[in-house]
DNA sequence: AATTATAGTTAGCTATGCTAACTATATTAA
DNA sequence: TTAATATAGTTAGCATAGCTAACTATAATT
């Protein structure tokens, strides 16, 4: 016989175990979108940071999106030499580099990520009016969920 | 005045951008519990599908893990150097190389795959039942979504 | 002034994606 | 039956992206 707290803990990795696999299937789609794009998905993920949230720091970019450093740094200079980002130095610190993205970086990103929400967004044509809002439903939740997860 | 079509254009849009961001910042942590397991991502998501799915060749598996035959040869190049998979060669056709998971294989996967979810299902516990009663039905929208999907 | 802390970069490793070009085997056509 | 073509996989070479370790430059503390 199975306790009740066996059975909440089988379903709760049950769910886990498929958004699992729902998140990595749904991102390889989008990734073929991004292939058209001539830049990589870590920068335009970065771009998008950028372009939505403004202004901020080489280190804050990093965290928001989860990297090192050195990685963003190199996020970075890729974006740079597409004159998709601009560096300026912080005049009140200047070990801080702040981050702006151009004109070009702002419409390349709106571009982008109209490519990958219209594709994505195509494919939800087939569901019924109740299920959109359980997706609605549960794309705030996990929203919420990942914003206070350690 | 918005039309009720393009409202649920930008409905969908909407919810297709909540989605794609869920799944890019869902997956990142997870990726975090997968470097304590000595083999990459890609390799676990491989390996996982031989050991599920059973005995394919390269491409069946290239083809399933929506990559292209060289990428994926190189994948199962590592997981052999591993001694979690083994190849065979096909008796009826030549050109052909079936993989088999070795018991090694099976096992860390199993185990890696108990990590993520673990990892996963936990951080679902501050929902209530209602919240996962959600999270469910979408996965499962999601689920059918994503296989019918071009 | 010397020490320590912080922000970012550089160098070097591994892994993962791609295309182009190759080898080896099977199949089809002359 | 041989020659041409097709298919399965590999190799080589390129770019991106993750990491750690070690470095430079600036700021803050003692």
């Amino acid at each position: 016989m199975q306790g009740q707290k066996q059975q909440q803990i089988k379903a709760r990795e049950d769910l886990a175990d498929r958004m699992h696999s729902a998140a990595i299937h749904l991102l390889r789609r989008v990734r073929k979108q991004d292939a058209t794009m001539a830049q990589a998905p870590a920068r335009l993920s970065a771009l998008s940071v950028l372009v939505f949230a403004g202004t901020m720091t080489i280190g804050e970019l990093a965290s928001a999106e989860q990297v090192k450093p050195p990685t963003m740094s190199r996020i970075v200079a890729g974006l740079e030499r597409a004159r998709l980002v601009k560096r300026v130095r912080d005049a009140m610190d200047g070990r801080r580099v702040q981050l702006l993205a151009t004109p070009k970086g702002a419409k390349l990103m709106r571009q982008g990520r109209r490519r990958r929400i219209t594709y994505l967004a195509s494919q939800l044509k087939m569901l019924t009016r109740d299920e959109m809002a359980i997706l609605d439903e549960s794309a705030g939740i996990l929203q919420r969920v990942l914003q206070s997860w350690t």
